[in-house]
Formats: structure tokens, sequence, C-alpha cells
DNA sequence: GTAATTTGCACAATCGATTGTGCAAATAGG
DNA sequence: CCTATTTGCACAATCGATTGTGCAAATTAC
């Protein structure tokens, strides 16, 4: 019974050769240590033969670079992220690189524990769409490249890749207000992100922009979860019966938005209209359509990777705000206020507000 | 300027003592090498101060074990793998493992670069959706403990954790049946995945069993994808004009076929019905809600890594195949055949099937 | 006061690779 | 034939941890 893995000590043996040698020749170095052809080819067809394989932990230990990147996000089963991660593994594998994953759940602990894990283990660098990064948990990082994604912290010395959060949230909200909508709801996601703190700020702006009130409008919400989606839409419906629309900071707040207001019998668009943040594949399909703000996600990914390897390489890196688009469906009904006459609105085949059930 | 990383040789220097004494109080065992306590107390606060943490590489080497798994998927952005993702990534955390994700794209090729990687890595384990494993390719990874999910290989000696596809895919099938469908085409995933057989496996039996001629039916696609579903249709709906369901074996195969059919100009179910394997959080707000197989993602996670752990600890593993479930929404209706008169068919407020565009 | 025991820690090997340097043997040069 | 050069490879250190064993010094026993 041979050993199920062979190591270079006991294929030179068999070789009846050093470890020096055979490491020169494998590693293609044989030509530099002036190893002969013959060995060469002898090393080569024995080594295929007894399929060696270098252990890569002892050469991580040796060559301090481990070929593996950390990619830290929030969750994994948001699309966004889910994409993102493909797109960046792909990136990744082009590069020979592996990916060590991490899922922080949007926990600041798990996140420091996380990067503590990934720091032991010697990763090349990081990218990471961050929850709590403060300088102090930074200090200790400093020394491997970190590239944020989709959040960041201006005040941190790490570049960042990201959407243009304010104007895709900006022109989301006066797309709504295009449409005569002036009571409009903002569900925002976990609040502390730069990526939901741009977004809020695009909305207020717009808002401020068209001189509506700030009593017209609200904002609220807590995280990106579907559950927050639907919890804060609930809310909204009980509290703030003359609402006309709801912007959604993210594709899972849509989800438990829509599906709120379909347990509450109302109908998209035509007695609320909603727009949301971060298209995804099946937004062509709901009932209705979802008129959304498109991230490019694809972008997001080749680009961090490409930053990334900017900094591994010490190049100066930059960082990047890219643009996010409309993509016009069907969930924003052109809006008249109840104050104009019901024929006008059954022109527009509006269905009067008073007539939701409370 | 202090290095920015300590480790056990020059924190044992500035003690003044053995990197050894270091390392057995660092890692619990001072009593049991009677390392005396003011010497423990002093190392401890010491490491503490400069923030050592042990290279994990160098404990990798030497320890044989890096307490990283293998995660091997088709798709991290197939909302099915990335659930999946997600509740194995918190059972490993739990246990303190890390993952290193490999998103394979059904190529056979990276699969097995992949797996080369992985075991050149020495992960601890490997968690697999296969595409190509063969015994051949195996053959040099069997002394890693690897469990397969989803995709299994009934002829290889790993254990798998999956959903029962064949019942699953019987009883959506049994469902149309009962619908009164006959005319079924059934858009299948990867070919060559037991998961895909075996639901093929089942809706061949339903059919059968009620019956019904192979004629009627159709049995047609390639792989997963959101393109498949929709070229398949787009193709179906060319050919087979009396087609009045299809079965869809996967999740974003249904995104697709839907798109096709809305695409065309036709209804969900009022002109054609469909009903998919994989349910997700998404298909009760499409156009209509979507009647669907759900597979018990989070189970088929968690009973993974239980499975790989029991391997791991040199147990006995057994296989396991957890049972689906039919989640009824809107998107099959009972369908009467056109033989029927057409004023029963405008009873149930159906569209005659000759009122579909070509 | 001497022998036996216990206490407290260090030495050195090891994991499996890589690499600067050194040293024979073979070949070339004159 | 003797020296100079080239060829072909091995020695040993190294990466940063862990661990079996050994050995003084301190303590206890008698």
């Amino acid at each position: 019974m041979e050993p199920p893995v062979i190591t270079i000590k006991e294929l030179a043996k068999l070789l009846d050769l050093s470890p020096t040698t055979v490491s020169r020749v494998l590693s293609g170095n044989a030509k530099k240590y002036r190893i002969s052809e013959s060995t060469e080819k002898l090393v080569k067809k024995t080594a295929k033969q007894y399929q060696y394989e270098p252990n890569q932990i002892a050469r991580n230990l040796r060559l301090k670079e481990t070929n593996t990147i950390g990619l830290v996000i929030p969750d994994i089963s948001n699309l966004f992220f889910a994409n993102l991660a493909r797109i960046i593994e792909i990136e990744l594998r082009k590069r020979g690189k592996l990916i060590l994953l991490s899922d922080t759940h949007d926990s600041s602990d798990l996140e420091n524990e996380t990067l503590m894990f990934l720091f032991g283990r010697k990763v090349d660098g990081i990218l990471i769409a961050p929850v709590g990064l403060t300088s102090e948990h930074l200090r200790r990082f400093t020394h491997v490249p970190m590239v944020m994604i989709d959040r960041y912290f201006t005040k941190l010395p790490i570049p960042y890749v990201s959407t243009n959060n304010f104007e895709g949230a900006y022109v989301a909200t006066q797309y709504l207000i295009n449409k005569n909508h002036s009571k409009i709801a903002c569900i925002q996601g976990l609040v502390n992100t730069i990526s939901n703190k741009e977004r809020v700020r695009g909305f207020q702006k717009a808002i401020d922009d068209n001189g509506i009130s700030s009593e017209d409008i609200r904002i609220c919400g807590t995280d990106f979860s579907i559950e927050n989606g639907y919890n804060t839409t609930k809310k909204l419906l009980k509290q703030a019966s003359s609402l006309t629309a709801i912007f959604t900071l993210g594709n899972q707040i849509a989800i438990g938005a829509m599906r709120a207001i379909k347990e509450n019998g109302l109908k998209i668009p035509e007695d609320i209209s909603i727009i949301s943040f971060d298209d995804q594949a099946y937004f062509d399909l709901t009932c209705p359509p979802l008129t959304t703000i498109r991230q490019p996600i694809d972008l997001i990914g080749t680009e961090a990777v490409s930053v990334l390897f900017d900094l591994m390489d010490g190049k100066q890196a930059e960082s990047k705000i890219l643009p996010a688009k409309l993509i016009e469906r069907s969930s924003v009904k052109d809006f008249n206020p109840p104050s104009r006459s019901a024929s006008a609105d059954e022109k527009n085949g509006l269905i009067p507000r008073s007539s939701i059930p409370k």
C-alpha cells in the first residue's frame, strides 16, 4: 500500500536525487541552476508518475504567499452579494487565487473574528463589504492589502469600489417625484453602512431639491433583510395611510415590501408605487415588474479585484465609484393626488386611495 | 517601528523564555507541562500586549490540520447554492472552520483543477456538488473526507446528502396530471447530474403511471441556467403548440421559462401552466405566484456538515435523502382539454389555446 | 547532610517545501 | 599534463509553529 500522497523528499529518494534538484526542476528553474536535461526529464516523468503535488502549506510558509484572498460579505444568500461573489471568483481564479469565504451576518463581532482568522491564515489580500470596520480594528491589518466593496469608510486609508449610491437614489427619488409622488417612504437598510447612508442622502436631496416637506416623507427600516422590508412596510401601511410610494434600498427589502403590500390586499402600482435600489434577474417577473436602480455588479467585482491586485503589486490604488442605472418597468404609476376630481383618477385607471382596506 | 506581526520566537525572546514555553502556555497546556503560574500569567499578558497571533500556516504544517473545508459548487449566484452556502458557512463557523469556496461553472475541468488546489491546500474536508466526479478523479482524493451535496454518484464510496428528487418530481407531475394536464414539457437541468436524472425519472414515472402517451410529453433542456429556461421555452412554444404545462427542474430555469412565456404574450396559468422544482423566496411575488417543489435547503446544509464531521471523526457516515414539499400557489390551472366545448373553457376563464400568437 | 523527588523550563527534531552557497567531477584551454 | 572553467548537483538554513525528552535547580524525605 503506497502512501496516498508523496512528498518531495520521498520523490527525491526514489530518484536518488536531492529535494533541491527536484524542487528546481518542478518549479521550472532547471536551466537557471544548471540541472542536466536528462535529469530534468526524469524528474518530471517520475513526478507525474507518482502524481506528486507540492504541499501548499509548506510552500506558503516558506514563500509567505498563500494565493488566497479573503472575501468577507454580510450575506451570501443576498443575490447582490452572491452575484458579486461569482464574478469575483471568476476574476480571482484567472489570477490563480482561491477564495476564503466569510459571511458576517452583518455582525461586527463576527467580522472582527473573521478578520483575525484571515489574518492568521496569511491571506494575500482581502475584499470586504464591511459592517463595523474601525481604524482600531484596522491598525492590526494594515499590512495586508485590502479593498472595500459596496460599503466603505472614507476615513480609512483603504481603497473602495462601490456604486454611486447617492446618484442612484437621487435618480430613483426624482423619478417618483416626476410621477407626481410626494408622500414617499424610504425603507432603508443597515443604518450605519455607507451604501445605506448615501442612498438615504440621495433620497433626501431629491426631496429637498423639489421642495417637498419633510413631513410628507418617511425614512425608516433597520437592515437589508426581507424581514425588515416586510415588517417596516406593514407598519407604514398601518400608520401612514396617505403614502403613495415606497423606495426600498435593497433587493431583499423590496421582496419583503411587496409581500407585505400584497398581504394587505393592495395593488402595485395602482394603490401604491414601489421602486427599489439593486436590480435582480427576477424583477421583470414580479407582479408587477419592478422599476429599479441597477448596480453594475460585474464591474464592481472586476474593478475590486483589479484594485486589489494593484495594491498587492505595490502600485497606487484608486477608489472607484461606478454609475447606477434606472431600469424602468411598471411598479410606479403616475400619481394624481386625491384632491383632483375622481373622474380624473378613473381616467388614469387609478383606484381611489380611500378604497384601500385598513 | 515595531514589526506589524510578532512571531512566537520574538515573543519568547522578549520574555526571555523559549518558544516551547510560550507555545505551551498559549495552547493551554501550561499545567500539563508544569509551567509555573507566574510564568503563565506573564506570557499571557505579554502575548496580549503584543497582540501575538500564531501563524496558522506554520501550525497547519506541523499539525496537519488546516481548519478549512472546501466548498465546491457549480454556481454561487444560483440562489439554491447561495442559500446552501450560507447555512453551511454558519454550521462550519460553529465548528471553527473556514470555507474555501470554488465555483465550477459546471465545468468538469474546473472541478478537477479545483480539487487539485484544495487537495494541495490540505483542506480537512470537502463538500461538493459535483459535475463530473469519476472514480478516476477520486482515487487521488480518497484520503480527504468528502461529502456530496445535492448531486451525487451512488457508485462512488462517498456519502451524500440530497433532496428526494425523484419523489419531488413525481409529486409535481402528478399534481399537473390531477389538474388535467397531459401535454407536458419538462425542462431539465444539466443532463448528467443525478439530481436532474432523478427529477426526470420522477416525471417519467408519473407520466407512465397515469398512462399518458410518451408522444404527449417532451423532455428537453441542457442545464440549470436562466438562459436554458428561456431558450428551451422559446423553442417549445414554437414547436409544440398543444402544450398545456411546463415543469421546470430548477429555479433559474423557471425564471427563464416565465420570461419567455411573457415575451410571447402568453399568460400563466391561463394559457400555460408552470410548476418548478426548487422554491425560492420571491416565487410568491412573481406573476403569478409560482407553484413549486421546495427543497429543504437548511436541512441539506446542516446534515451535510454533520455527515462530513462524522467522516472526519472516523465515524460511520450515512447518506441522506431528504423529503421535498409541494408549495401550492397559482401558476397551475385546472386544464380542460380543447376537445371540450369552448363555452366550458370560457366558464373557467380560459383563453382558447388557438388565440396564442405563433 | 545526602538521596529522591518534584518543579520549571530548554533543546532539538519535525512538518514539507525553497534557495544561497559550496564543492566535486567533467570538460576545456594552453 | 596541469590549470581554469564549466557542469551538475547536494548541504544546510529557513519559514513559524509543536512536542518528546532531558536536565538542572529547588524542594522534600529520611
